[in-house]
RNA sequence: AGGCACGUAGCUCAGGGGGAGAGCGCUACCCUGACACGGUAGAGGUCCCGGGUUCAAAUCCCGGCGUGCCUACCA
């Protein structure tokens, strides 16, 4: 690649376009199951084929990309598998609104053409967010893409339905469901969404039959009256021991009423006594099998009352609760009515609210499977971090409930089972041309789709070509971690671990990293009514892919949420540009100079940065593999810009302008660019973009980085930063004083020193230069103790005091004050250890090496005291005279 | 109703039995030949409150208070 100098800021839009599309041409986000490196696959949470890249998306598609990039690095065979879901209520929903602008609806379509359409929706809009997951740089296996509805993953459905059949796991029965009476479907407990719901409690007279007087009924819900079919109280309830009657009258219908005892009423809620509807209430429909009572269906599927209601039919559920208060009222059977706050469960799709309602539905039987999923994760098989998940997925796993998975839409897998008019039901792999009982030809399949989370359930082996034995499968199967939020750790995560361990005999990953949710800036979770989103898209267009996604890293800490803001994105922007900026330095240096084998005598800086940098990529690529994503983002930061840009560059400075000193010239450049190359293969997983670029810029790169080796941790050299942080020390304390005397940024001051440590003064004569320009002083001296200068300002440090001679250029009250400060800062730091050292029961019991390194910390501390009492003492000295 | 998290600098948060940390913001100074999307120095804290365990608690335990979230068939 041409070597121009480099712009004087990151232009991230046409550089991440032009290395994403080498990426995909080179096929270097292809896995091969045939390679001998190791695996490491994850499968990707497929995104709803109707979706928008939104900031939980972007998150949990940078960590897994993360995950791959840095495993590529070392040395594994990476499998990311993308793809959507067919999200089928979404889908059908939004395909239906484009009908309605046009006049029309599913029904003027019919089925197949209505199917049609919506493929064609897909075909034109359905690519959508995978082109945004390209933006966010996402080293995703596209050539192996899947789609929920594909054939090959329908195959797989229908293959694990008739199986779950054919061993009695699925059942088609009547129960309870919960039913959108604006989606027209079932939806799972899952999928019904509980919310706080401002509501009355009504006080209900139902009279007797033969007797005067009535009993009180409390409900929320009086609609369902209706339905009723008997009144049930607790048999150990005193109120209800000596009832004048064992029947009641429905108010307006005037169904004659059974008065039941059961132990499942309350005497505490309400009146203690409880109506009893078993179409339209699970714990009432569980009672009315118990006592064999009458099930009646009031409300149709549009939620209004049916021929049932007699005089209320046709009016919706929320009208005719009105009208048959007002009506109750009118009769005096409302006693009373009161505020009551309850939950009710909404639709997750259209927040319209869900009508338990009787029907009959398939149902997977999950107990069994459940048993094993959650046995898999209590033996380690499966491991989920953090472990506080593992609580809840527990909880969950065993309390479950069998799963409704038919919905009456027609978007989906439609339910492989065919009705013969003699009753017989045919579930099979096949679509049957005859009855197998009677020999009819006529036979009707089932109108209902599966629930989408059916198909979902499969996506870590379904993706791989099961049921067909695949190399895939052998090489990537179980997968290696699964990214998610904790939102689908139910809908989803439990689902696949049961599909897993039942077709394919192993858990279908062995790590779940569950994430946090991303919300705006104040906490609030984002959403577009509250007009609080921050769309990712924008935000790159902005700031560039490589900020978005190191902000997401950096503050991705396990267990908490992620409060969002343009602002801690511009943070990182200007990072990106640090980077940027350090390169263009780098280069300027390297003067087009390949990189080479480092020469064997090196600075003391030299030595340094290459320990640093060792031990960084080490910690780094631990805290990976950890899933603590902000603790390596913020390695990675604090590395390149407090170590490699605040130091090393400047310390680096005066050997690379040296052209008197060529052979250190050499060794300078040559660890420059050892160590630049290092930091870029440190940042490639978290900004895959700006470290391809920069990487190719470097003289004499080859290849991608994406290939390149993750850096080893092999010069570390203890020797080397304990004397580099001798230097910082020093520098530091001349820049404090500088700083705090206020002396011009551009005057040149003089430095003296006095050993405390002898050994000291040998590392500091020869890094002299150094100190020089980094502290901007003059020539250095050496004293001995006791002859220090006195009129200087003084800093000690743990090896050396530090004196910078005052004459000219400060006044001394300024440092007396200064002298004070720092006294009084060492005395209270100081007075935790004196007082531990000052208890007994500290120094006896309190291991060895803790009492040492207390004693060891107030000695340094007095040490320094007293030298800076003594600086203190000659001042006032001289300003007294 | 139960469960789970969280409460640390002005803001956002790391840390997690023995020296209170970061980023942003703030103050002062500086256009030093990579970078003002920058540099140097600095100010700023009852680690929510109250008990307990311990030689030692911001950290562990218990109880409050506050804030989120999840689960639940009490009408």
């Amino acid at each position: 690649m041409a070597q121009e100098p480099l712009a004087k800021s990151y232009e991230p839009a046409e550089v991440e376009k032009r290395w994403y599309a080498f990426w995909e041409q080179e096929g270097m986000f292809h896995a091969d199951p045939a390679s001998d490196k190791p695996p490491y696959s994850i499968v990707i949470p497929p995104p709803n084929v109707t979706g928008q890249l939104h900031m939980g998306h972007a998150l949990n598609n940078t960590m897994q990309d993360i995950l791959c990039r840095y495993k590529r690095m070392t040395g594994y065979e990476v499998l990311w598998m993308p793809g959507t879901d067919h999200a089928g209520i979404a889908t059908q929903n939004v395909v239906e609104r484009q009908l309605a602008s046009e006049g029309k609806t599913r029904h003027d379509l019919g089925r197949e053409a209505f199917i049609e359409r919506v493929w064609e929706w897909r075909a034109e809009y359905g690519g959508k967010i995978i082109n945004q997951l390209k933006r966010l740089g996402a080293s995703c296996d596209w050539e192996r893409e899947r789609f929920t509805m594909d054939e090959g993953l329908s195959k797989a459905v229908r293959e694990v339905f008739v199986r779950l059949y054919e061993e009695g796991l699925i059942y088609r029965g009547d129960y309870i469901i919960n039913w959108c009476p604006r989606c027209h479907t079932a939806l799972s407990d899952l999928e019904s969404e509980h919310e706080e719901v401002k509501g009355g409690l009504y006080h209900i007279r139902y009279p007797f039959k033969n007797a005067n007087g009535y009993l009180v009924v409390a409900t929320t819900r009086p609609e369902t009256l209706l339905g009723d079919t008997a009144v049930a109280v607790n048999p150990e309830d005193p109120r209800y021991a000596d009832l004048p009657d064992d029947t009641v009258l429905l108010p307006l219908l005037g169904r004659e009423l059974p008065i039941i005892r059961d132990s499942y009423v309350s005497t505490e809620f309400g009146t203690g006594a409880l109506k009893i509807t078993p179409a339209h209430d699970p714990n009432d429909f569980m009672i009315g099998q118990k006592h064999d009572l009458a099930a009646i269906r009031v409300m149709d599927d549009n939620g209004t009352i049916n021929q049932e209601g007699g005089p209320y039919a046709g009016l919706d559920r929320f009208e005719a609760r009105k009208v048959m208060l007002e009506d109750l009222e009118a009769q005096g059977l409302l006693e009373k009515q009161e505020d009551y706050m309850h939950s009710v469960g909404h639709c997750y799709r259209c927040k319209t609210m869900v009508e338990p309602i009787l029907s009959k539905q398939w149902f997977v039987k999950v107990g069994p499977l459940a048993e094993q999923a959650l046995k898999a994760v209590q033996d380690g098989r499966t491991k989920i971090v953090p472990a506080q998940w593992e609580k809840t997925y527990y909880e969950w796993m065993t309390n479950i409930r069998d799963w409704c998975v038919s919905r009456q839409i027609w978007w989906g897998h439609r339910i492989p089972a065919w009705y013969c008019e003699c009753g017989e039901v045919i579930v099979s792999r096949e679509t049957p041309g005859k009855c197998p009982a009677c020999g009819g030809g006529e036979l009707r399949q089932e109108t209902d789709v599966l629930d989408t989370w059916f198909s979902s359930a499969l996506w870590p082996f379904s993706t791989m070509g099961w049921p067909e034995v695949t190399p895939e499968l052998a090489k990537f199967y179980p997968t290696s971690c699964l990214v998610t939020g904790f939102d689908i750790l139910f809908f989803w995560v439990a689902r696949m671990m049961m599909t897993g361990i039942k077709f394919m005999d192993d858990v279908p990953f062995t790590d779940v990293y569950i994430h946090a949710l991303v919300r705006d800036a104040s906490g609030q979770k984002m959403s577009k009514s509250k007009g609080n989103v921050i769309d990712p898209l924008i935000v790159m267009d902005q700031f560039g892919t490589d900020a978005f996604r190191f902000t997401l890293a950096a503050f991705a800490a396990q267990g908490r949420d992620i409060k969002m803001s343009e602002e801690r994105i511009a943070g990182y922007r200007n990072f990106v540009n640090k980077i940027w900026n350090a390169a263009r330095f780098t280069l300027m240096n390297l003067d087009g100079q390949a990189k080479g084998e480092l020469p064997r005598e090196l600075g003391l800086e030299d030595r340094w940065i290459l320990s640093r940098v060792s031990r960084v990529a080490q910690e780094v690529g631990a805290a990976i593999e950890d899933y603590r994503f902000n603790e390596a983002a913020g390695a990675v930061y604090q590395f390149v810009w407090h170590e490699f840009c605040d130091w090393y560059l400047e310390l680096a400075k005066g050997p690379l302008h040296d052209e008197g000193d060529p052979a250190r010239q050499e060794a300078s450049k040559a660890v420059l660019a050892e160590v630049f190359s290092r930091l870029l293969r440190l940042l490639h997983p978290f900004m895959p973009f700006v470290s391809e670029e920069l990487w190719h810029r470097l003289p004499g790169a080859e290849g991608s980085i994406m290939t390149a080796p993750w850096p080893a941790c092999d010069h570390e050299d203890p020797e080397a930063e304990a004397h580099m942080g001798l230097v910082m020390g020093v520098i530091g304390a001349v820049r404090n004083i500088r700083g705090e005397m206020g002396i011009r940024p551009g005057a040149t001051v003089p430095v003296v020193l006095t050993a405390h440590d002898p050994a000291a003064k040998q590392v500091l004569s020869a890094q002299a230069g150094r100190i020089q320009s980094l502290a901007k002083t003059g020539d250095m001296a050496w004293a001995d103790e006791g002859e220090a200068p006195a009129k200087a300002a003084g800093a000690a440090l743990p090896e050396v005091t530090v004196y910078v001679p005052l004459e000219g250029l400060v006044d001394f009250a300024a440092e007396l004050a200064r002298l004070d400060k720092e006294l009084a800062k060492l005395q209270k730091e100081i007075t935790p250890s004196r007082k531990k050292l000052a208890n007994e029961g500290f120094l006896k019991k309190a291991p060895e090496e803790v009492v040492e390194k207390e004693r060891g910390k107030v000695a340094e501390a007095e040490d320094k005291i007293e030298r800076l009492n003594q600086n203190l003492e000659r001042i006032r000295g001289f300003v007294n005279q």
